[in-house]
DNA sequence: TTTATATTTCGTCAATTAACGAAATGAGGA
DNA sequence: TCCTCATTTCGTTAATTGACGAAATATAAA
């Protein structure tokens, strides 16, 4: 009970919501979700890691980045089921929309040093 | 997204998951719940009117007593898709299963004054 | 090896939340 | 009407949470 609530915890935050739609989009590493979220870097790393801990991202190293991406193969039949749940939400959502719209013009080497 | 976040919140607590697993079984007055959950009433009511809150819930007011129910014709989808994940989940959920037997043994006439 | 940059960890603060008991409300029965 | 009892509301307290900046860590490049 203590995951399944640990899930459910990790979608309650606005935040995080606006994380997991931005990866629906594609993997994104830390600081372009940060430049999207215009939150303090420490503030993002922590939401990422709450939603990896509860098994709903993962993370790959690529050189200096961090990506981030949803879990597409969870240990968790429910991991799963919410995924394909937030999927199909809020596709009329103004936030999620221009954020969607954002990802999309990122400027990686102005966002990401180079 | 304000409404969406609020059913992902709702569901964020073992008492109120523990509430919603027992209203899977049949609807339940106020006094039935809090005598299983063995929490204050005020505590009880305040998590009952957070579901209720979220669309997750109706009420019924039968006499002296309030039934409590799933909310099966939610206007939300999310709250429908909310309801049938919630209904495959946990069953083997120790707790869970014990508050499924509490209920099905509940002597109403003890707990809800007659 | 030293430097620069991306990310995480730590400590702190304000806001939110779960719990309780006491008091208020509301509906049925005397 | 008045009393009883189920339920809700209110006020308080302890614990949790989201935010930040500063410091620590890690990797690539100079």
């Amino acid at each position: 009970m203590k995951e399944f609530i640990k899930a459910f915890k990790a979608l309650s935050d606005p935040n995080r919501l606006r994380i997991v739609k931005m990866l629906e989009i594609r993997p994104l590493c830390v600081c372009e979700i940060t430049s999207v979220l215009k939150l303090a870097s420490s503030t993002v790393s922590k939401h990422l890691s709450l939603l990896h801990d509860a098994g709903l991202i993962e993370n790959e190293k690529r050189g200096k980045w961090v990506f981030y991406a949803l879990n597409h193969s969870p240990d968790k039949r429910y991991l799963d089921q919410l995924l394909s749940l937030l999927a199909k939400s809020l596709p009329e959502e103004p936030l999620i929309k221009s954020d969607a719209a954002t990802v999309e013009q990122i400027d990686t080497s102005a966002v990401c040093g180079i």
